[in-house]
DNA sequence: ACAGGCTTTGG
DNA sequence: CAAAGCCTG
């Protein structure tokens, strides 16, 4: 039987500028492209209209397309990875395993796994680094260790990107992969879920808009930011490609992406932060919980138009401005004093873009838990934010409809008093 | 050991 | 301009 090499997408579904898939290219055997749609990733997800899965599938499809011209496939399995290993190793003779490293505590569990029954198989497991510009360890402090704080990452970090002169791999040869007739593709359906309508944004980089980002990404009316998380979360886009772009047009953007690699590199060597407080005696806090806020929150009918406006633009199109999802988190947070693990469990069932890093980093960054250097009393005024960021209520208008008639609910609780019941809430329970 | 500094702020 | 305390070199 003809011996094989495989390479694995997983969160880099593209064939241009991929690490993993360059180097399995340029080893001698034929390379077979494989695809899991993973069951234990895909059974949590309640809602079977995902738009994510779907988003995942077209990508497969149109990589599927692009290596028939090819005169190749992509395999696509549904499964366990682990027995679909198993599987493949009756039906295939395969010498080695190709893909992109994944930081996330499944994925390097799943990884291990893998690796080891490959291992027993006599079947080599090769990983590159191709999501991030910098993986966890590379960008170190003077004591040898992660940092705790994003200034100095972002100037280690910045120093390093000039440095080494990052470059897209350009070069490829296609003549080693697998010549097949195409393998068939299960279906959506076929995997458990349905189509939806809700749109996706194109990976395509708009180079005027990135060119104003800093002076726009504030105003959630405006069409300021490049929505490009959802092709940095599942690789339509090349990191690369995107940072050596952003280097020459925006430093504000790059910092942005710094930001995302900062959140990575803490997850990596933090894994319990998924659902521990960074800092550990913010665990003592007792949250309030109320689910019937909770529940206020999530619908956008809190009162506080810029929150409702917010929650309301998540749930109709699964994508919330960035500067509103900080006003909604502080809000869930410090106002209701609901545990910040129950807004992250909703934007992540909701956005497209979810990112568990950065997800993660963000809502302890606001609820005071995470790794930001300043203090837990931060808490921010709806009023004053919609002032200084939606003062023509544009963004507020287009989302709550009923805002300024007698239909808006009243404030589900008042500014002041909740400002200051958190800040005493928090106080009390950092001072045990 | 210690001074300087800390995404996005509130009042 | 205040708020606490930890990170960093």
């Amino acid at each position: 039987m003809q011996k094989i090499t495989i390479f694995w997408f997983r969160r880099d579904l593209r064939l241009e500028d991929n690490t993993g898939l360059y180097y399995a290219l340029q080893q001698e055997e034929n390379v077979l492209p494989l695809f899991i749609f993973d069951s234990n990733i895909l059974d949590k997800l309640e809602d079977k209209k995902d738009a994510r899965v779907q988003f995942i599938h077209e990508q497969i499809t149109s990589i599927h397309d692009e290596l028939k011209d090819k005169g190749s496939s992509i395999l696509v399995k549904h499964g366990k990875p682990l027995e679909v290993y198993q599987e493949l190793c009756k039906e295939y003779s395969i010498s080695s395993v190709y893909t992109n490293r994944d930081y996330e505590p499944y994925a390097k569990e799943r990884d291990q796994e893998v690796e080891k029954f490959l291992k027993e198989k006599d079947i080599e497991f090769y990983t590159f680094k191709d999501q991030m510009i910098f993986e966890p360890g590379e960008v170190l402090n003077g004591s040898g260790e992660f940092y705790k704080v994003f200034t100095p990452y972002s100037k280690v970090w910045l120093e390093e990107f000039k440095k080494q002169k990052i470059e897209p791999l350009s070069y490829f040869h296609w003549k080693n992969l697998y010549e097949t007739k195409p393998f068939s593709l299960p279906s959506l359906e076929d995997i458990g879920f349905e189509k939806t309508d809700i749109p996706i944004p194109s990976n395509t980089v708009d180079k005027d808009l990135i060119s104003e980002y800093d002076k726009t990404r504030n105003f959630p009316a405006k069409d300021g930011t490049s929505r490009l998380g959802i092709h940095l979360r599942f690789g339509t886009i090349s990191i690369r490609k995107l940072a050596l772009d952003a280097a020459k047009l925006n430093d504000t953007y790059l910092n942005e992406l710094i930001w995302r690699e900062f959140y990575m590199t803490i997850l990596a060597y933090n894994p319990q932060v998924v659902d521990k407080a960074f800092k550990p005696a913010y665990d003592q806090i007792p949250w309030r919980n109320n689910e019937e806020e909770f529940k206020a929150w999530c619908e956008g009918k809190t009162g506080y138009p810029i929150v409702d406006a917010g929650m309301r633009e998540l749930n109709q199109t699964g994508y919330m401005h960035n500067r509103v999802r900080m006003i909604v988190a502080s809000f869930l947070t410090k106002h209701l004093l609901i545990d910040w693990r129950w807004g992250e469990a909703y934007f992540a069932a909701k956005l497209l873009d979810y990112e568990l890093a950065s997800n993660n980093g963000g809502w302890q960054w606001a609820a005071g838990t995470g790794t930001d250097a300043q203090p837990y009393f931060r808490v921010f005024n709806p009023e004053s934010q919609t002032e200084k960021f939606d003062k023509d209520l544009k963004y507020i208008k287009e989302w709550v409809p009923e805002f300024g008639t007698d239909k808006y609910p009243n404030p589900i609780v008042d500014h002041k008093f909740a400002r200051q019941r958190a800040l005493d809430t928090y106080k009390k329970a950092l001072d045990q």
